[in-house]
DNA sequence: CAGTATCCCCAAAGATACTG
DNA sequence: CAGTATCTTTGGGGATACTG
């Protein structure tokens, strides 16, 4: 592949454009069948803490890829939607997600026999 | 794309397979050329802490990634290697690599924008 | 050369309570 | 409903020193 010598070898630790919390794939995740409100994101996401999901969401919105649509009513409504950007954060993210499915059984076992075999016994 | 049809919802908590640290993706990129040494890896990682690297280099090893090879000499040499399942790690490396690049300016625009916004004077 | 052992620090994560 | 404020905890990251 030609990826290869486009990669700037010196910029190795800036792989990554922004270093993802736990929650950020996730939410991109949920919001790739459109729009999606707070809580409603809060209860697809299993467990999420109220400020972690603000605080990823926030910073999807601050790096331009989710954006925030308040609506002044009572009570509040807050609609969030990916932009252009964020589907295509979207598309690495399902490329993550299926490697994880095809991969994970591998790993697991890799790491089982690695486990088995790095006990010292005492 | 069909990707999202055989994404399940329901493993979005588990996107990735592993939680990547710090310097996961870095030692991938760098195994690309072929084997290298530790302190080989460690001079070309430019400034990775030991104990950093040498974690990161055994999770790798643990999870199927990178093989390990040491010689019993003097001075001993260990020789670290991808694996198959590490050249795809690599190729998804190598897909946020360029994402990062494409994208970064963008970004980075996105949140000057957004942060010039967001001051609320006093 | 290729690590391990310690110790320290801070940022991220999470639980809980409160509010416009 | 959609958050913020506060506090606590965890562990990843890093510096330093030592070793087979």
């Amino acid at each position: 592949m030609s990826a290869a010598t486009r990669l700037d070898p010196d910029l190795s630790q800036d792989i990554l454009v922004v270093r993802p919390s736990k929650w950020t794939l996730v939410v991109v995740v949920q919001l790739r069948s459109g729009t999606m409100r707070f809580n409603e994101l809060r209860r697809n996401m299993g467990g999420v803490p109220q400020k972690s999901l603000s605080q990823t969401l926030r910073e999807l919105e601050r790096d331009g890829f989710v954006t925030r649509t308040a609506y002044a009513t009572i009570p509040p409504r807050v609609d969030y939607d990916l932009t252009a950007l964020g589907r295509e954060l979207l598309d690495l993210a399902d490329q993550f997600h299926l490697f994880a499915q095809r991969n994970r059984e591998a790993v697991v076992e890799a790491r089982r026999q690695f486990d088995a075999l790095d006990i010292r016994p005492a």
